[in-house]
DNA sequence: ATCGCTACTTAGACTACGTCCAAATTCGCT
DNA sequence: AGCGAATTTGGACGTAGTCTAAGTAGCGAT
């Protein structure tokens, strides 16, 4: 986290000023922003940076495998900063996306899928948080 | 499928003629399209119909639960005449989604999950659809 | 150091998807 | 027929995202 030129370098990522602040802003929020809460994250520090290259930067990130997409909210691609494998779960009322832990829900049957070979999965959960008691 | 009438007013829908030419299209169509690929559908015998319309009456008839909606797609929302529950799969080349019948996988562990009441939940797979031989 | 090539950034135009609005039409009821 | 409510409509609008063409910066070789 402290060393990002390196983090994105290992990434097969040239580390420009402008891919630090993306990267500074969008790995330090809470979980899942879409590229332009992630713009008007980065414009407070960075006012001049330009749009386009918060999204060509998001995109680079994506293909270079240090972000996710997901499809969880509607119209809309949320970037997700957690690399690894783990499943969603999605506030019915406020639209908040969750992780829920790879090991916490255990799924079987996908091998014997008729024609499909699956490569990756998840599952996708909706409802409320329930009030801590 | 033939008394398309009696079938919305049993949702709670007034039949229009327009309703019955949206109901129609995303009803017949292969299973998950999205709002434009109905209205173009719908236009090849209502060449008249408006976009607005057709908008409109999809989202109605997501709010009367006829249809649902799913985020399965960058950036749009697709349409899912399935009712019942049911798992997806999306294919990586092509972006085309198959249903997966919900007895096909099995899915354990959302009762002890933390904080979180699940109402509703899927598992979405991605992959390539194997050849069959 | 400077030349030249490639990579990166940028503003703004453009497209796609979806909603909103105000006017026009149709529907259901008396 | 006549009235109020529901529905439909075209077009304006908003938002998310991509594309383009030009400018800027980085880097290696001389």
């Amino acid at each position: 986290m402290d060393n990002l030129p390196v983090l994105l370098r290992s990434y097969g990522i040239q580390p420009t000023l402008q891919r630090l602040a993306v990267a500074e802003g969008v790995l330090g929020m809470d979980s899942h922003p879409s590229a332009d809460q992630v713009l008007a994250r980065i414009r407070e520090r960075y006012p001049t940076i330009s749009r386009a290259t918060v999204y060509n930067t998001l995109n680079l990130f994506v293909k270079k495998r240090l972000l996710r997409t997901q499809n969880l909210r509607d119209g809309t691609v949320l970037f997700d900063p957690n690399a690894g494998p783990h499943h969603h779960f999605v506030d019915e009322e406020t639209g908040e996306v969750l992780d829920v832990a790879w090991d916490a829900i255990r799924v079987a049957g996908l091998e014997s899928l008729d024609g499909l070979e699956v490569s990756e999965f998840q599952v996708v959960m909706r409802g409320r948080r329930r009030s801590r008691n």
